[in-house]
Order: C-alpha cells, then sequence, then structure tokens
DNA sequence: AAGCCTTTCAACCGCCAACGT
DNA sequence: GACGTTGGCGGTTGAAAGGCT
C-alpha cells in the first residue's frame, strides 16, 4: 500500500559497508555547505555512490561535529540506565538527555555492557530487599559500587566528563522542537537532575552545520554543486536508482555533482583549476592523494603544511578529526576552507 | 605464534509516522 | 481520504579488534 517502500534503494552499483575518508569528506563537504534538507537527493547531488539512508545514518552516528567522541562518562551511563528504566528501547528518547550522543551509539553501550550493568544492580538490589534491614545502612541502592566492571573499561580516560558541561538540557541536535522525553511518562522524575549537558565548545558547530532549513539545496545552487570534487560515477547508476536524471548525468559524464537541472556551469575554468588544486591539496595533507607508494612524502608534506596531528598513525583523517574534536585549529581551519569554498591556496598552506 | 573466542561498534534492514499531493 | 515519499527509529548483523588459551 502507501506505506510499501522498495527497500531503501536497489542499491544498484551503490557502495555499501565502511566508509571511506573519501566518502566521509565528501559528504562533510556537501552538507556543510548545502545542508540536507533532502537526505534522498544528497547522494547524488554530493556525487556520492550512497543511499540517501546511509549518508544520513553516517552523517548523524559519526560525521555530525557536535558529537562527542570517546568512551562514556560514569554520569552519562547512570543517566542512561535511569532512563532506560523510565523509557525502555527508546534509543532516540534517551539521546536526546544526552547532547553529543547518538541512539545508535547508546543503544551499543546497553547492549555491550550496560545491560549486564543494570541486571547486575537489580539482583543487588533484590538481594538487599530480601536482606532487608539485615544489613547496614547505605547498600541497597548502591549507585556504582562495581566501577570495575564494565564502566571501567568503557569510561576510562573521558576529558570530558569533568566540569566542563554546562547548558540546556534534553538539547538534542537532531530536531529543535524535539521532545525530548515524553512529560507524560517523566512527570514524576526531575529529569533534569539526570542530565548530561553538552560542551558548550560545541554548539557553534551544531548551529553551524546542522540548519539544514535555512540553507539552500541542489534545487537552485547549481553553481555551488559544481565546486565540490568530482568523482566518477557511471551515470546509469543513477538512472537505474531513479530514472529522472539520467539525462542531466549523461550530460556531464562522470560529473556526479551535476545537479539534476542539467543547467549550465557557471564557473570559470580559472576558478575550476584553481578548485582542482585546492582540493588536491587538501587531499594530499589528509594523507588520501597520492603515490601510495611513497607514506614518507605525505607525511612530509604534513609536516610541512602543519596539519601534522590531523592524520593519526592508523592515517585516517576524518576519524581523527573527530577524536580531536572541533576544537582542533587544524580541523577547524580545514572545514573553513571547505565551507569557503574559495580555491584560495595561500590560506591552506600555513 | 597461532588459533579460537569474545567484545565492540559501524552499518544495514525493515517498519512506521508524518507529510505532501 | 487514498496514495506516494521521506525521515526517523529500533533491531540486527557482521567485520574488526582485542583477549585468552
Amino acid at each position: 500500500m502507501g506505506r510499501g517502500r522498495a527497500p531503501c534503494c536497489a542499491k544498484v552499483g551503490l557502495n555499501r559497508g565502511s566508509w571511506t575518508p573519501q566518502e566521509d569528506m565528501r559528504l562533510m563537504a556537501y552538507i556543510q555547505k548545502h545542508g540536507h534538507s533532502n537526505w534522498r537527493a544528497l547522494p547524488k547531488q554530493a556525487g556520492l555512490l550512497r543511499c540517501g539512508k546511509s549518508c544520513r545514518l553516517r552523517w548523524i552516528n559519526y560525521l555530525r561535529p557536535d558529537l562527542k567522541r570517546g568512551n562514556f562518562t560514569v554520569e552519562e551511563e547512570e543517566t542512561i540506565i535511569r532512563l532506560h528504566g523510565m523509557l525502555g528501547n527508546k534509543w532516540s528518547k534517551i539521546a536526546a538527555c544526552l547532547p553529543g550522543r547518538t541512539d545508535n551509539e547508546i543503544k551499543n553501550v546497553w547492549n555491550t555492557h550496560l545491560k549486564k550493568k543494570a541486571a547486575l544492580r537489580e539482583q543487588q538490589k533484590a538481594g538487599a530487599a530480601k536482606n532487608d534491614g539485615a544489613a547496614s545502612g547505605g547498600d541497597a541502592g548502591t549507585p556504582v559500587t562495581d566501577s570495575s566492571s564494565a564502566s571501567s573499561s568503557t569510561t576510562t580516560t573521558n576529558s570530558s566528563s569533568g566540569g566542563s558541561d554546562s547548558g540546556d538540557q534534553c538539547d538534542t541536535s537532531k530536531e529543535p522542537d524535539a521532545v525530548p522525553v515524553s512529560p507524560l511518562q517523566l512527570e514524576d522524575v526531575d529529569v533534569s537532575e539526570m542530565l548530561v549537558d553538552a560542551p558548550a565548545a560545541a554548539q557553534p558547530m551544531l548551529s553551524a552545520s546542522c540548519s539544514s532549513s535555512s540553507l539552500t539545496t541542489c534545487a537552485g545552487g547549481v553553481e555551488d554543486l559544481i565546486e565540490l570534487p568530482v568523482i566518477d560515477i557511471e551515470p546509469d547508476i543513477w538512472s537505474i536508482i531513479d530514472g529522472e536524471c539520467a539525462d542531466a548525468s549523461g550530460a556531464r559524464r562522470g560529473d556526479a555533482t551535476a545537479p539534476c537541472t542539467g543547467a549550465a556551469v557557471s564557473t570559470s575554468e580559472a576558478g575550476e583549476a584553481a578548485f582542482d588544486w585546492w582540493l588536491e591539496n587538501l587531499e594530499k595533507e589528509l594523507g588520501l592523494w597520492g603515490p601510495a607508494e611513497d607514506p614518507q612524502a605525505q607525511t612530509d608534506l604534513l609536516d610541512h603544511t602543519g596539519f601534522g596531528p590531523l592524520v593519526d598513525s592508523e592515517g585516517d583523517p576524518v576519524s581523527t578529526y573527530f577524536q580531536t574534536g572541533p576544537d582542533n585549529a587544524a580541523a577547524e581551519l580545514l572545514l573553513d576552507v571547505e565551507l569557503e569554498l574559495e580555491p584560495e591556496p595561500s590560506a591552506l598552506l600555513l
């Protein structure tokens, strides 16, 4: 019936599985510039061989700049346990009360060790109830006496746990008007007291990146779109996925970033060349480009550009960026450069 | 050192609600 | 009101990493 929808996408020729750093960069660059008003159309417009759902998931769960990376704090774990006790598996609701955390992340944490922890606590409570008053005071509700258990393995060195938290409650990055937790369910509970607030530092990034509604999208932004890097995608794939834009894709063979309108490109050749130059340098700086047989050259380049910390030993610049966090000056510069999309080479090489 | 087992977590899948036509 | 489209949610899966024997 109407609800019926072909499974996400036919996935004909679409990439699946883990995202590559190149894909991450492309998605980030596109969303930073255009927002994500239409996930379904986004991959095509961004030149990604992914379905919109996959893009959304990747953005929400991993690429969003306001995400907290790293282990959960004890406070966060406590919050999850308590909220789960009230809400059940309403991961998105729980996530709404844990700024910087995603429902997927919370779900994983719960399933991996918080579930056991909560069960253990229940057992302890039951045991304490049985023994009743026999035991000494201050035991039954023992909050976190098992610090050595699961939590210790996941909250080892979380620097964000400190006192840096401040701010709004249940403010989720997902929906501005989202009702975090059902008032009916939480009527009797002081939710605010269990909330973990978002780091103030995350707010600017959040507002800058997630205001998709205020951004122009593909519909009218033809000249903007061509500024994104070009990748080689068989136009047939898009025509298979949805037949409507095969013409436009064919018109600019290989340029998957071309919008459906097929409108003329207005950027000058010089601009394109400069952008290519910029992109090439960007990829070099991230270790995504260049002869793979000479990693040293890339390292040298990184040293030269001052982007060294951006690439970790594993060579995954994106994950490194998010591990270091948006405060990382170099990373911010990178994003700024992407945002501006003004091919100004000198700005890249510090 | 090698193989096996366990844990973790990113990604996928299917369903549903909301919204637009 | 019916139908189609889209975004979002929760459950599940599978690859990778780590630990253990």
